[in-house]
DNA sequence: AATCCGTGGCT
DNA sequence: TAGCCAAGGAT
């Protein structure tokens, strides 16, 4: 029944920078695992049109991950600055380090073996072991479960299904070229069956599929409500040394944007204190930066100072102007320095 | 098991 | 606009 998939597949794949075009792979060209396992952590949650630049700029600047194992920390958190959920960047370099360390800078090629790296789930050791090794394992993303529900008309609400489209999706995975079905069922997920107004009229599975039968695709899949956000305030304090350089911390490896550069600040709370990082006269800047981060609401006020030539605060880092470069920075701390730059 | 963790695009 | 959604993982 996947073959209409596969077939569908062969007529539209989408080009990507870490697939082997149609050419290449008639020619006997396979993956490279260490392109791959790039890619999948970079689309972990994240959209394919987010990730190209991101991944392209990687790969020149590290081609394989021997190179990337021995790139400073700094360097990775910088380059992956904007792309959100940090930890994939911490967990990107311990596992490049691991693979280069502990298995000669190759990656394992089994499931259970990937499964123990560094930010691979069990969707991303199922992505690499099919993609990049042949191996018949079933990926489950948001896109599979989508088609698996509608497929079967399960209307049981996420996350709770998980387990029995699981099983559908297993059922539905072909022995045969298991790397290329993965990316079928996901792409059609991306272009063909989206989460509202899917295309049913194009579909390759329009046949087989049962919400289709019976009229419920859009509704497909239910999922349990979630909680509204809060929102949050807080103060950052942006100074600027009168030669250019500037005054910003480093954020701690866990919690919110850690290990990423950002400005010395205030907890971000519903009431916070202010917290400026030296004494000084500070003025606040008119306007403020709004962001919503997962799981709240935030609204900062800025407020900045000349930097003095002898400070320098405990626990902070000074960058002078040419190592300050503002592409590091996550984005919420971004929207700070522009509207400190337009000030 | 439930919570935490970013961001940008789309409707 | 405000919410939803994306090739999830760690704790």
């Amino acid at each position: 029944m996947s073959s209409a998939l596969l077939g569908w597949y062969d007529r539209n794949a989408r080009e990507m920078p870490w697939r082997v075009g149609p050419a290449d792979r008639a020619a006997g060209v396979r993956p490279d695992p260490y392109r791959i396992w790039l890619s999948e952590v970079m689309l972990q949650q994240t959209t394919v049109a987010a990730v190209r630049d991101y991944f392209v700029r990687f790969t020149t600047r590290w081609p394989d991950v021997t190179a990337l194992a021995a790139a400073p920390d700094d360097q990775v958190m910088g380059e992956w600055a904007g792309l959100g959920y940090y930890a994939r960047a911490r967990n990107l370099l311990k596992c490049a380090r691991v693979v280069t360390d502990e298995h000669e800078g190759r990656f394992p090629d089994t499931y259970d073996a990937l499964l123990k790296l560094p930010g691979i789930g069990p969707y991303t050791a199922a992505a690499i072991s099919a993609i990049a090794f042949d191996q018949p394992e079933t990926v489950l993303d948001g896109n599979v479960e989508r088609v698996m529900a509608r497929l079967h008309d399960i209307h049981d609400p996420l996350p709770g299904s998980k387990p029995v489209l699981k099983e559908k999706a297993a059922g539905f995975t072909p022995d045969h070229r298991p790397g290329d079905y993965a990316q079928a069922v996901m792409d059609l997920g991306a272009t063909v069956c989206t989460p509202k107004s899917p295309a049913c009229g194009i579909c390759p599975l329009c046949d087989p599929c049962q919400a289709r039968a019976a009229g419920t695709q859009a509704d497909l899949p239910r999922k349990t409500p979630k909680k509204p956000k809060p929102t949050r305030f807080g103060h950052i304090y942006i100074a600027q040394r009168r030669d250019g350089a500037m005054l910003l911390e480093r954020r701690p490896d866990k919690g919110l944007l850690g290990g990423m550069l950002g400005w010395p600040g205030s907890g971000w709370c519903e009431d916070p204190t202010e917290a400026p990082p030296f004494q000084a006269k500070w003025r606040i800047l008119p306007g403020e930066v709004r962001h919503t981060f997962t799981h709240f609401h935030l609204v900062l006020r800025i407020w900045t100072t000349e930097l003095p030539e002898q400070t320098a605060p405990d626990g902070l880092k000074i960058l002078d102007k040419h190592a300050f470069n503002p592409s590091d920075l996550p984005t919420v701390m971004r929207k700070a320095y522009d509207l400190w730059r337009g000030q």
